[in-house]
DNA sequence: CACGAAGTACGACACACATCATACTTCCCA
DNA sequence: TGGGAAGTATGATGTGTGTCGTACTTCGTG
C-alpha cells in the first residue's frame, strides 16, 4: 500500500515524543533503526534490517516506524527499502537519536 | 513492598536502552518523569506526579520506573515519593533525558 | 487509641499489539 | 513471457500490560 517513493515534503510529520518512544521501544524496530543509523547512507533494503522474522511482521514494524516519522520508504537499488530521516528527527527532537545510538553502542 | 529508602548504591541499575524506552513510552509515566524533571529538587510525593488515576495504577507505574532505574523511592517530607535519578541516567544514556524533556517542552 | 490519609498488594479484565500463515501484488530478469 | 524474489494485505492468535476495585498496611494526628 505505501505509495512508494513519497516526496519528502509529503511524509508524515515526526510523531509527538510519547508516540516516538513507543515506536522505538520495540527490540525489532530499535534494531532496524540502529542498523540504519550506523550506515553512512542511512538507507537499506527492507531485508537488510531484520533477521529471523516473518516478512509480514517486518512490514508491520516498518509501517509503525514510517507513521512515527522515523523512516522514509524509498527505492534502494532494485528493491524497496527505507531511509532514516536523520535531519527531520534532529529537528523534532535534537540529540535524541544520537543519545540513543550512543547508549546502545556502549551496551554492545 | 518496596523497602522504602533504599540506599542509592543498592538501587537497580539503569535498564538497557530498549527497556528504558519501554518504561518511558507510556503517557502516564512520561508525565511523571517530566514533572520530576522540571522540579529543581527532582523529587515529589507520589500523588504530585499524576492525576485522574487509580492509586493502584499509579503504584504500578512507579514500580516500572523504579525497576527501569529511572526513579529512586524516597521519603519526601511526611509521605512517600520519588526522586529522579538524573546523574545515574546521565551516565547510562548521556543526553537522553535532556533531549526528551527539550522535545516535550517544544510540543507544549 | 482510633481515625483518616497515603500507598501497596492482589486479582480481574479488556484492549493493544507482536507474531505467524497464507494469499496476493510487483517487478526484475532470464 | 513466465519465474521467482521481495513486499504487502488480511485474518487469527496469544501474550503483555494498563486499568480498576477492593482489601490491607503504615503512619501521622486529633
Amino acid at each position: 500500500m505505501p505509495p512508494w517513493e513519497i516526496p519528502s515534503d509529503q511524509l508524515p510529520p515526526v510523531a509527538p515524543v510519547q508516540k516516538l518512544l513507543r515506536a522505538l521501544a520495540d527490540p525489532v524496530r530499535l534494531e532496524m533503526v540502529r542498523r540504519l543509523a550506523v550506515d553512512p547512507a542511512a538507507e537499506a533494503p527492507c531485508s537488510d534490517l531484520y533477521e529471523g522474522l516473518n516478512k509480514s511482521t517486518a512490514t508491520h514494524h516498518f509501517k509503525v516506524l514510517v507513521e512515527a516519522g522515523v523512516l522514509h520508504p524509498v527505492m534502494v537499488g532494485p528493491s524497496r527499502g527505507h531511509r532514516l530521516r536523520r535531519s527531520t528527527l534532529q529537528e523534532a527532537a535534537p540529540g535524541l537519536l544520537d543519545a540513543l545510538m550512543a547508549a546502545m553502542a556502549r551496551e554492545g
